[in-house]
DNA sequence: GCCCTTTCCTGGAAGC
DNA sequence: TGCTTCCAGGAAAGGG
């Protein structure tokens, strides 16, 4: 499940490999639905030569710079990108591969077949709704005190929410609402400025040791997050809480790990020290 | 505008 | 062992 550092993960590895400048010479859509804009012949005729001149990120967004568009690309729950050479035989879930001229191939793998490719002239098109950037000096304390105080909402799904606040899903949120020792059910507006705070505080936390460990990896299978070159993630012995059912907590050694489903979504928690 | 539910998909776990 | 059923998840769309 990809979130903000699976996501930098993988293009910190993209821009790693020499992806840029690199020319698009054809592309193979194997399943046309994961061409969210534009059709899939206007896809693959308008993206055929145009040139790599950068690789970035907004969100759970990869952001593919080229010559005349932007490549926007949703890993959404397992998407992984793959460089591989045309001789290599085309796997299952394969549903997207671009040939580059350098006669590597650019090639997306979804098993779940959720993930979403955008070609448009104006990435605000698809990025103009998100909310702000968790790592981003813009996103001070007193600013998340002041979205939080509007909303009566949940904390767990306004958190999930990418309008609201991006690159959080399911796993860093458990984590930071953990280690701010606050409940996921709490009504945002309901929280102290000093609760905030710790949030804000976690919420870095967790993001900042999940880059630095290259993401979360759990498990294995083709559900899993892998980055380019099959790369598993080191973050899993850093959670405490995600799918840890039953688990002593961490913290308080007296309780439990408790599941509970909030929005649709597992939600984990310690129900001795998160109130 | 805000919030909740449904929908998309299939591997893998759980149940029988 | 082998079959069937159900759950997991991010985000968009639709409804209250």
């Amino acid at each position: 499940m990809p979130e903000l550092p699976e996501v930098q993960t993988v293009i910190n590895d993209l821009n790693e490999i020499g992806l840029i400048s690199t020319a698009i010479k054809r592309a193979h859509v194997y399943w046309e639905r994961t061409i969210a804009t534009p059709g899939c012949k206007e896809f693959r005729k308008r993206i055929e030569r145009q040139r790599i001149m950068a690789i970035s990120r907004r969100g759970k967004y990869i952001i593919l710079q080229l010559s005349e568009d932007f490549l926007l690309i949703h890993l959404r729950m397992t998407g992984r990108l793959h460089i591989k050479t045309a001789d290599e035989e085309r796997l299952p879930h394969e549903h997207v591969v671009l040939d580059l001229d350098d006669d590597r191939q650019l090639r997306f793998h979804d098993t779940r077949k959720f993930g979403r490719w955008y070609l448009v002239r104006n990435p605000e098109d698809v990025l103009g709704k998100l909310g702000p950037e968790p790592l981003d000096a813009s996103f001070t304390k007193t600013r998340f005190v002041d979205m939080l105080a509007k909303r009566r909402r949940a904390v767990k799904p306004l958190l999930l929410d990418q309008s609201f606040v991006v690159g959080l899903g399911n796993i860093y949120i458990d984590e930071a609402l953990w280690h701010a020792s606050i409940h996921p059910s709490r009504s945002a507006s309901s929280l102290s400025n000093s609760e905030v705070e710790a949030l804000h505080r976690a919420i870095q936390r967790v993001l900042r040791e999940g880059l630095q460990n290259l993401g979360t990896t759990l498990g294995t299978g083709q559900t899993n997050f892998y980055s380019i070159a099959g790369r598993r993630g080191k973050n899993e012995a850093h959670l405490n809480v995600f799918r840890r059912t039953g688990m002593p907590c961490a913290r308080c050694a007296d309780s439990e790990i408790k599941r509970i489903v909030l929005s649709q979504r597992s939600t984990h928690y310690c129900p001795k020290c998160q109130i």
